[in-house]
DNA sequence: GTTATTTTGAAAATCATTCGCATTCAATGC
DNA sequence: GCATTGAATGCGAATGATTTTCAAAATAAC
């Protein structure tokens, strides 16, 4: 992902952008939300303001870059798309984030949807409880 | 769900929690914001303040009284409790809502969360798509 | 009934997110 | 390279949902 990949996607290469590409793909944590985001590139005195945050992460899931993934409490976290569909379970003690994909469970999906007379284009899902360190 | 069972889960039988409960029971849709219920009751004359309507729903969740569901949007429903573990499929056109429960899938996600040293105590899953009536 | 405790309403506070607008930047043509 | 121009950014103000504060009102306890 660089600035090529910005612009196939039709989004100048500003700086902002990049330096927020960068971040996610340096996978420090591999869901961050857009709190965290500013935070970390603060620190490292890489001023980008909130709303540009905001606004980049907003493009970016349009763009299929990132990924927003919507959490219990309401707080979203983005993660780079890897073009692999997965699910996630949360720790709710320490909030680490796994993820997973189960043939089964995507095929029974369809089934089901299809049986309802429904059309899915996408899903959540999201096992809440307690990791292995955490028990 | 009444004044005793009020009373059975700590919760004074209070006027606004009584028209709170009565509302999601009569069940005009199954899930409901918490804009929704206020509007509701404004509009039946029931006055009763945004911030009750929030407290109350709050410590209804807590009481296993009724169940919030958080959408993509980040915008939270709540619906009662009846016991009954289910999964959603909502309609991203006219914000339909339909539930649905699978036993296959329910066992798939302990199988992985087992095999992954998890344990999980619940899980939401949101199917988004198109109703029937929407396609 | 009277008092102690809980709950409520109203408005202010908070939190995450978005918007408006003047300024700055990146891409393009020269 | 350098100027032009439309797009992108930063700032602070605005928003919307939710929470808190606190005095007044309702409920429970005696």
């Amino acid at each position: 992902m660089d600035a090529q990949d910005l612009k196939k996607a039709g989004l100048a290469a500003t700086l902002p952008r990049l330096k927020i590409l960068k971040l996610l793909e340096e996978n420090l944590q591999r869901h961050m939300s857009a709190e965290d985001i500013y935070k970390v590139l603060m620190n490292t005195g890489e001023n980008v303001s909130v709303a540009t945050i905001y606004r980049v992460l907003h493009q970016f899931c349009e763009a299929g870059i990132v990924h927003r993934l919507n959490l219990e409490n309401g707080h979203a976290v983005y993660e780079l798309e890897r073009g692999d569909h997965h699910d996630h379970m949360c720790c709710m003690k320490c909030g680490k984030i796994s993820e997973f994909f189960d043939e089964v469970i995507e095929k029974r999906q369809k089934i089901i949807a299809e049986k309802a007379g429904w059309a899915i284009t996408e899903h959540t899902m999201i096992l809440f409880g307690m990791c292995p360190k955490c028990q």
